[in-house]
RNA sequence: GCGCCAGUAGCUCAGCUGGAUAGAGUACUCGGCUACGAACCGAGCGGUCAGGAGUUCGAAUCUCUUCUGGCGCACCA
């Protein structure tokens, strides 16, 4: 539509610069917006202002003349020249009628585009250390990832969806090392817990769980594992030199084959709660890429090789650094340390050649306190080659949780933590996915505990949900009363949809489609979640102010359709934030 | 100290590439069920858009600056 009217005042634009009431050779960028007010029509264009300076005219004066030269067109009942000079059209409300069938038709299919063409693009999402269950912190990278992935999924993307593993690294032996402990303790309970080891109570239960399946395999006396271990922070030590130290130590001890048993345990007991919990909260991946499998494929390597090749690596204390700096990033970074292992930073640029050689651009969907990461992984591309435009990256800001009041820290290492397991058990997977995708990501979120569960009917899901299940109430009376559903009788009597209320509606359909290519173009799920509640507000309204069921067939007929598109649109809006639509509630 | 993100109604948040009188929800105050489901509707109250300066026909929106908050600034991941 915007397009349309635009077109239309390009036309009119065009015949007053060829009658030279107009500067020639100005080509303003034709802007139409929606207006707020409704007393200023549907539709509302600025150019008039815009072009008053060049044309060096009053605005008004210029809106009038081309109003003047404006071609008329059906769908247009009227326009007007408001205020300081913009150009209000007010549309036909029958011609606004014709978006009634085509939701019908549509169905499931309805407001979805293919202005993506099938483009590969893969949303990297989540991705949380395999070293704990998921908390409430990680459900706003969730619902934020998926309900992206589905926005682009419907305007035509083709997208895969991916979760990076990371089941390499020190965090995963501290991991190990921590279910070994544990392990250990429970035949020697004097054996003092490191203060930097995983204190969850998960990481008791796979210790418990090795120890009924290999016994007394992994045992070690407790003198020898702390023989020479750098002190522990409580005692005046160093919590990471006395963390390094126990790995080594449990390497030792364990041998490569034991220690990795122990490693696979605590990781896929992990993954597997994960991968549980995720789609529990309906999210689910196209592929769980491990870190693991990079280095296995040499991956590492070729991306080291290829970043050498490029000549923006330089050897210094041991260590091989890329010159990020080259490319924006603020210092150089180390891709090998001085003791031969590789960074994470190294995994993470095979990685993303990886994925781009795989055809897909990227999107990850990071933690807001990654952002300083973006530019050294956006240099590494550029430097070998790829274009790094074809990366972007989405930051989610932390949800601040409250709980009685007061604020809680989030830390799966002290394991005071809330998961999000224990989130859906109180609330519910709709009304959670819908809580956290309400607000835009990069707004910090404060995430009332309390509020959520104690009064979980106030959540404004329920007043969306309950929409649609009013419609299914009505058929479902319908029914009762032995009256039918007449779909091509009530397409036949639209006009007869005249009230206010009915005229609001179907305007609030006709921004469906509209709606959901800014909110997916944007990646910006919350704009979905508002104009559903928008949606929802006019058909309850509607609802209390008119009867759809009456004696009068053929209005019953055409509300009956009316009130159908309208759960068609709130259950396609709906499906796409991942959440039920019910028929009743 | 440097960098990124933010500051809008008592609270939680929208406000689309600068547009008309800054909007919702919630809380609070009224009013509406012998009614297709009241998990609803209608009305009201509530703002120096953190402060200041600038850009212009016009600024919550753009620029600069100050203040406040979150997060980053590893041979951790």
């Amino acid at each position: 539509m915007k397009k349309h009217l635009s077109s239309l005042l390009q036309q009119s634009i065009e015949a007053q610069q060829e009658q030279g009431l107009l500067p020639a050779g100005v080509h303003p960028l034709i802007n139409i917006e929606r207006t707020r007010d409704p007393s200023h029509g549907d539709f509302a264009c600025n150019i008039a202002l815009t072009l008053a300076k060049p044309a060096k005219k009053n605005p008004r004066i210029i809106a009038q003349a081309i109003i003047d030269t404006l071609p008329t067109d059906s769908m247009v009942s009227r326009v007007e020249i408001a205020g300081p000079g913009f150009i209000n059209f007010f549309l036909d409300p029958l011609s606004q009628h014709a978006i009634i069938p085509s939701i019908l038709q549509q169905g499931q299919k309805f407001g979805q585009s293919n202005i993506a063409n099938g483009k590969k693009v893969q949303v990297e999402f989540v991705s949380a250390n395999p070293t704990g269950p998921l908390h409430v912190g990680h459900g706003r990278g969730a619902a934020y990832g998926a309900t992206v992935s589905n926005l682009l999924s419907a305007i035509g993307y083709q997208v895969h969806r991916e979760y990076y593993v990371n089941d390499a690294g020190r965090q995963m032996d501290i991991l190990a090392t921590s279910v070994w402990l544990r392990y250990l303790q429970t035949n020697d309970a004097s054996l003092t817990f490191p203060s930097n080891g995983y204190k969850g109570s998960y990481v008791l239960d796979i210790a418990a769980t090795l120890r009924q399946s290999y016994t007394d395999t992994f045992h070690a006396n407790t003198s020898d594992v702390f023989n020479d271990i750098p002190l522990d922070e409580p005692v005046g030590g160093d919590k990471e030199r006395h963390i390094d130290g126990l790995i080594l130590r449990a390497k030792a001890c364990l041998g490569e084959k034991n220690y990795r048993i122990i490693f696979d345990a605590a990781l896929s007991s992990i993954l597997l709660d994960i991968r549980g919990d995720l789609e529990e909260f309906g999210v689910t991946y196209d592929d769980w890429f491990s870190e693991r499998s990079l280095m296995d494929k040499g991956a590492i390597d070729t991306a080291i090789t290829k970043l050498k090749a490029s000549g923006h690596m330089y050897q210094k204390e041991g260590a091989w650094w890329f010159k990020s700096t080259l490319f924006g990033d603020e210092k150089d970074r180390v891709v090998i340390r001085d003791n031969g292992q590789t960074t994470y930073f190294a995994s993470d640029i095979a990685y993303h050649l990886h994925t781009l050689e795989r055809g897909y651009d990227i999107i990850d969907i990071w933690g807001s306190d990654h952002h300083g990461y973006v530019p050294r992984v956006k240099a590494a591309l550029q430097a070998m080659g790829a274009d790094p435009e074809r990366m972007k990256v989405l930051l989610v800001q932390f949800a601040v949780l409250y709980k009685d009041g007061e604020k809680m820290q989030m830390s799966t290492r002290s394991g005071e933590f809330v998961t999000l397991r224990e989130l859906q058990q109180e609330i519910g997977s709709d009304a959670a996915r819908y809580f956290y995708v309400m607000r835009k990501a990069e707004q910090h979120m404060d995430f009332d505990l309390d509020l959520a569960k104690s009064q979980s009917n106030e959540n404004p899901l329920y007043y969306v949900q309950y929409a649609h299940a009013r419609v299914c109430s009505v058929m479902r009376l319908l029914a009762e009363r032995g009256l039918s559903y007449q779909p091509d009788e009530g397409l036949k009597q639209l006009e007869k949809l005249t009230q206010a209320h009915e005229v609001s509606l179907i305007n609030c359909l006709n921004q469906y489609s509209e709606k959901l290519l800014n909110a997916a173009q944007q990646y910006e799920p919350h704009q979905l979640s508002h104009y559903l509640r928008e949606l929802a507000t006019q058909f309850h309204s509607y609802y209390n102010s008119h009867k759809f069921i009456s004696d009068d067939k053929a209005l019953m007929q055409a509300r009956l359709v009316l009130i159908n598109a309208t759960k068609q649109v709130l259950v396609n809006g709906l499906t796409l934030l991942g959440v039920n639509a019910p028929e009743s509630m």
